[in-house]
RNA sequence: GGGCGGUUAGCUCAGUUGGGAGAGCAACUGGUUUACAUCCAGUAGGUCGGCGGUUCGAACCCGUCACCGCCCA
């Protein structure tokens, strides 16, 4: 028997544990059958889940689990990634509490001392995606610095290499003064905050005119100025282009030069150069051959290139030390609030500094033209389709990817370099020596880059890498492409992208055919969630309150496409009770021996509930998988939650209940058998949404079950189970038991009381359909007696229309007449609009003559309907105020 | 500055070829006859952001304005 309620904690931690044991989740299981795969987006090793993943994991689960079910060989690829940065500060963290930092260790004993923290920390998230019900392949679960994976990376790097698509280069960086190392544009967060602009002026050498007058927001960065530009058309400059200033505290000559570059509009138009510093500067001074002065170092002080006063100087106060100088000097003009964006590192925190510097490069421009044409061409399709425009946005403004990282952790690049900085580039470092040897003609010492790969690098492989590229495998002839990537928008760039670049040039395939693109999760009141905030709220906690399934099906419910997941806790509240109540539905069939009857046959049952109910699962079922297999997760949730509350629960098991009590045990029989089977199908259709309890459920309730529930087939239902007679009937049954109820509740009829009920007019099937549901109408409606109407309408009954008929319910002396008068006002004034309305449209020639016959067909219906139940209702008033 | 998205019931949101506006929650009224109070029955609540246009007909298509959010520069 069942427990009373559902304990979620027991139940989620037993099926788990058994589903993996018994490799529920390995693929392989149908090898004849289509393959369908999911890689997971890489969570980082560092990372614990949040809302995003919970979102992200519940749909692809939904997708796997699904296809699963359908008889596919389903691969959900599970893994995680290496996160560079993220990883190496959390083990200098942990350093430093011992007071050391990594220099102290040196790098390979470092490497080592992050392997034990992988081992012992890493990885929480694999375990957290178990308590949401994640159905990954773990036996394949892979890690992108993994042999295999890793020799992927080397491979990649050498042979774009050879194909001059990776290129080491000096350009600017952006370079992180906390972190010391470089990073991608797409680690760099741009904040737009109120700055200052200071105008200086610098004397002007041989001229009429004494001072130039320039505009900054980094003055400390003039030290490193190598020119002023202005705009070539600019009348104000036009004597001044091609003569010389003098640079204030250092005393450098500064050309004047005319670029387009430079903005009339903008402070004053004249502009200070600084190439090394500045990536519009660093154009313009390719474009006019300026020298590059670098004036900082890796820690953002200033270096040797500057005044000595200056020397070892932080950057900040170097500002305040070149404004209070020039200040002295008189050559400051004004100060002004500034509007401005500020580059800031997304794991650091701190201000970026564009710095000059060696670094590998990924020609991107040219790995990109593939990969849009891919799109253009549909081989990938975006879901909602609009991220599309996003791709094509970046992809054809796309820039050199800077790959290296001057970190520790990560996969060292393979290159090496000869005595004289020849580069060698090899798999490995044997090869690296035989191909110096062959250049310098002996054998030669080479030294190693120490710089690793940007953890993207590595991502960006996984659509094969983890399937075993580069080695031939099965796994990879089978499952790649793969088909859908499910992401979140802020992920476009950095893996879609990426993974869509190497897949092509690699596979020479797309690395899957969808993608589809979910929204984010933020808080109840729309804020993203945020640490800094406090309103994160923890998926695991809400598991543990509610169950997984309650956070499953809250998620599923709401990622309607494109919309942002606003998520609170009396949501989860609300699905946990749709938990509960297909818990007690469930509990109910138990109560009333519904079993499973092997061999049951839908076709075959003769009661119209039992057809209806049979037809209403079958068209649920088609709302499921038509909403699967277009992403609209929410349309599948509500279909299943209207089908199992408002079909099952509200009407059809209230309907069995008049069956179970009575005395036909044929019809017995025939219910017990429906509604177990009736309910063993929705726990198919509701297991990729809520497995725990749909497993439990459907364990407990069959006796001894061949297989999981995880592992049984999606329902096969037929067209021809919904039957158009029987729904007309039940909605008939359902109409009038409503209509009743709402009489009754209106009238303020005493819900304990039984009451008499008679049809006026009823017609054949109106009297039929009376009679055979003759005691379910009568218990759900709570009548003393049910019948046609035999004999005039009494004094004071309360009436109502439904189709041909009329509802009468004497009630003679309790009922308030003037209550029913003005109810019977207000239903016939309502119908009085709707007569108007389709009046109005039938007398307008033009619609008549425009809209399609069958439209106009059906409006003279309505109107003829609305008609004779308005004439109904008036004769039923009449009758009122006659009879008072 | 460029691009994308949003504006529908008190709240959160559906509304898929244009054809009489929906759900859940909240509110209100009333209910425990053993599946379920994590419940049941019922009620009320909306010039679909504003203004124009196309159309016989617009929440939906077009234009424009307003406000909100995000991305990029």
């Amino acid at each position: 028997m069942l427990e009373k309620t559902y304990r979620p904690a027991e139940v989620e931690k037993k099926h788990y544990e058994a589903w993996e044991t018994e490799g529920a989740f390995a693929c392989g299981q149908n090898p004849d059958a289509a393959p369908f795969t999911i890689v997971i987006p890489p969570p980082n090793v560092t990372g614990s889940l949040h809302m995003g993943h919970a979102l992200n994991s519940t749909l692809q689960d939904i997708l796997i689990r699904f296809a699963r079910m359908q008889g596919k060989d389903a691969l959900w690829q599970p893994g995680m990634d290496h996160a560079g940065i993220a990883t190496q500060m959390v083990v200098e963290r942990q350093l430093a509490d011992e007071a050391k930092t990594r220099h102290d260790l040196g790098r390979e004993k470092f490497i080592e001392r992050v392997w034990e923290w992988k081992g012992q920390s890493g990885g929480t998230i694999t375990k957290q995606l178990r308590r949401l019900g994640a159905s990954c392949d773990w036996a394949r679960e892979r890690f992108t610095m993994d042999e295999g994976l890793s020799r992927a990376v080397r491979k990649v790097f050498v042979e774009l290499y050879a194909k001059g698509l990776i290129y080491r280069d000096k350009r600017l960086v952006n370079w992180d003064p906390k972190l010391h190392t470089a990073i991608s544009d797409l680690e760099v967060e741009q904040r737009e905050i109120t700055g200052k602009m200071w105008y200086f002026k610098y004397p002007i050498e041989d001229s009429d005119e004494k001072f130039i007058t320039i505009a900054t927001t980094r003055p400390e960065t003039m030290l490193g100025d190598v020119a002023i530009a202005v705009h070539p058309e600019d009348d104000r400059y036009q004597e001044l282009v091609g003569k010389n200033c003098i640079l204030p505290i250092v005393g450098r000559k500064l050309p004047i030069i005319a670029d387009e570059y430079a903005d009339p509009e903008k402070g004053t138009g004249a502009v200070k150069m600084t190439p090394a510093h500045d990536f519009n500067d660093f154009e313009v001074g390719k474009r006019h051959n300026l020298k590059m002065v670098n004036v900082l170092d890796g820690n953002a002080c200033l270096n040797d290139n500057v005044p000595e006063a200056y020397r070892g100087m932080d950057r900040f106060d170097a500002r305040k030390k070149v404004i209070a100088e020039i200040e002295e000097l008189g050559l400051l003009v004004k100060v002004e609030e500034n509007l401005m964006v500020i580059p800031y590192g997304d794991r650091s925190g701190v201000v970026i500094e564009p710095w000059l510097m060696d670094q590998w490069f990924v020609d991107a421009k040219r790995l990109a033209g593939p990969a849009i044409t891919a799109v253009e061409q549909g081989k990938t399709k975006f879901v909602p389709q609009q991220w599309e425009n996003t791709y094509y946005e970046w992809m054809r403004n796309i820039q050199p990817w800077c790959i290296s990282r001057q970190i520790w952790w990560g996969h060292q690049i393979p290159a090496w370099f000869g005595p004289d900085r020849e580069i060698f580039v090899a798999e490995t470092e044997a090869e690296a020596l035989a191909k110096a040897e062959e250049l310098y003609g002996e054998p030669t010492a080479l030294e190693r880059d120490p710089d690793v790969l940007d953890t993207w690098f590595s991502s960006a492989l996984w659509p094969f890498s983890t399937l075993g590229w580069p080695d031939e495998t099965p796994e990879v002839q089978r499952y790649y492409p793969t088909d859908v990537l499910i992401t979140g928008f802020d992920i476009i760039f950095f893996w879609v992208a990426r993974m869509m670049m190497m897949g092509l040039e690699f596979m020479g395939e797309v690395p899957f055919h969808t993608v589809y693109i979910h929204a984010l999760v933020r808080d109840e009141k729309g804020q993203k969630m945020s640490k800094s905030k406090g309103n994160i709220i923890d998926p695991l906690q809400l598991i543990d309150k509610f169950g997984a399934d309650a956070l499953r099906f809250t998620l599923t419910a709401f990622a309607a496409q494109g919309r942002d997941v606003k998520m609170s806790e009396s949501r989860v509240e609300g699905y946990r009770n749709f938990v509960t109540k297909l818990w007690n539905a469930a509990r109910f069939c138990q109560m009333n021996e519904c079993y499973p009857v092997a061999g049951f046959d839908p076709a075959s049952v003769d009661l119209t509930v039992n057809k209806w109910i049979i037809g209403k699962l079958k068209d649920a079922d088609s709302a499921t998988v038509t909403a699967i297999e277009a992403y609209r997760f929410n349309d599948m949730a509500s279909a299943l939650y209207q089908f199992t509350w408002g079909t099952f629960c509200d009407w059809y098991v209230e309907f069995t209940k008049p069956i179970f009590e009575g005395n036909d045990d044929a019809a017995k029989a025939e219910t017990r058998a429906t509604t177990a089977w009736v309910l063993d199908q929705l726990l198919h259709l509701l297991h990729p949404i809520m497995p725990f309890v749909t497993e439990e459920l459907y364990e407990q309730l069959g006796d001894k079950r061949e297989a999981t529930l995880i592992a049984s087939a999606w329902p096969q239902l037929d067209a021809s189970l919904v039957h158009e007679d029987a729904n007309a009937e039940m909605d008939w049954v359902v109409r009038l038991i409503s209509q009743v109820r709402a009489v009754r509740a209106e009238m303020h009829v005493p819900p304990k009381a039984k009451i008499p009920l008679s049809l006026k007019d009823a017609g054949d099937k109106a009297l039929k359909f009376m009679d055979i549901h003759q005691d379910l109408i009568m218990r759900l409606a709570r009548l003393e007696s049910l019948g046609p109407l035999e004999g005039d309408v009494p004094k004071g009954a309360i009436q109502d229309v439904i189709d041909e008929a009329t509802i009468v319910i004497p009630f003679a002396g309790v009922i308030d007449v003037e209550g029913e008068g003005a109810r019977l006002d207000k239903e016939i004034a309502k119908l009085d609009d709707e007569v108007q309305h389709f009046e109005k449209k039938l007398a307008n020639e033009k619609f008549v003559a425009n809209a399609p016959e069958a439209l106009v067909e059906k409006e003279r219906e309505k109107l003829a309907d609305v008609l004779a139940q308005r004439t109904k209702m008036t004769e039923a008033r009449q009758r009122l105020t006659q009879a008072g």
